[in-house]
DNA sequence: ATAAACCTGACTAAAATAGTCAAGTATATA
DNA sequence: TATATACTTGACTATTTTAGTCAGGTTTAT
């Protein structure tokens, strides 16, 4: 059960991002050189976050990236939505009617997995963009 | 970010020989049978499993897997382990003193990671399989 | 004796991941 | 208006992980 570094580094550049939001775009480069991600990578993170309006793009010269909404209302959620992290316990969700198993019935942990995956659903849901800055202006990182 | 079919099929697997083991041992034949797992992946996880003392094997005709431990002394956490299901959001936690990115300072989200494998955590070192074999009685599947 | 069941290690196909690469388009500024 | 900066898009690929299979054992109740 692993966490896969498309979704790290999304929550990784938009915390960077909302750092220096307040005053001009941020460039990809800029938080690519500062955090160490692969620019083609960013890439293709931010076409994601912006085609679900979490950034907005600027273009050409001086350009880049804005926050679309405020940082307290960008949740963990949404980002990992965004770039298709998703938490998956179980395979047979939306197959049909069978179970697990290709059973008609659940399989025996089947309500495991549902509590599982609320349990790591309300984190992602009550964790904001907002959060994370404060926590590392906090630390001083 | 999701559970891998091991973790799920030991912890199946666990509930199935858990609901029989008052009487005799039970066979990974039959709990193949009954869960609709692959007789040979099941052999490598009990394998894992008996290794970890949470197990223990009779071999030879009218053989099986017992219960090591009493049902309510079993969590999640030492099924998981045991058969390396890891719970991983960062990669840099055992790597020299290096943090993230190979900086010397953690990167922006680096605790974030670490309160999320705790929540998850948590939540497996609560469960037993106790809890699990309750929750099924009750809700008669 | 033999069949049921455990035991072990090597092997592999398929999927997912973590990127790279190439070829653009838009625009602020000199 | 030339041009460098920065966004935009889609295709491609190497590596790793997963989810098993396969082949050969060993043990022991009957």
């Amino acid at each position: 059960m692993k966490l896969t570094s498309k979704g790290r580094y999304a929550v990784m550049a938009l915390v960077d991002l909302a750092r220096f939001n307040n005053i001009n775009p941020v460039s990809l480069r800029d938080i690519s050189l500062r955090q160490g991600i692969s620019l083609d990578y960013l890439e293709q993170i931010f076409s994601k976050l912006r085609k679900k309006e979490i950034v907005q793009s600027v273009r050409g010269i001086q350009g880049g990236y804005v926050l679309n909404k405020k940082a307290n209302e960008i949740k963990l959620t949404n980002i990992f939505d965004a770039v298709d992290e998703k938490v998956k316990t179980v395979q047979c969700k939306k197959e049909s009617k069978k179970g697990c198993n290709g059973k008609s019935t659940k399989c025996l942990t089947h309500n495991l997995w549902d509590e599982l995956e609320n349990h790591i659903n309300n984190f992602f849901e009550q964790k904001s963009l907002e959060d994370l800055i404060k926590d590392n202006r906090e630390r001083r990182i």
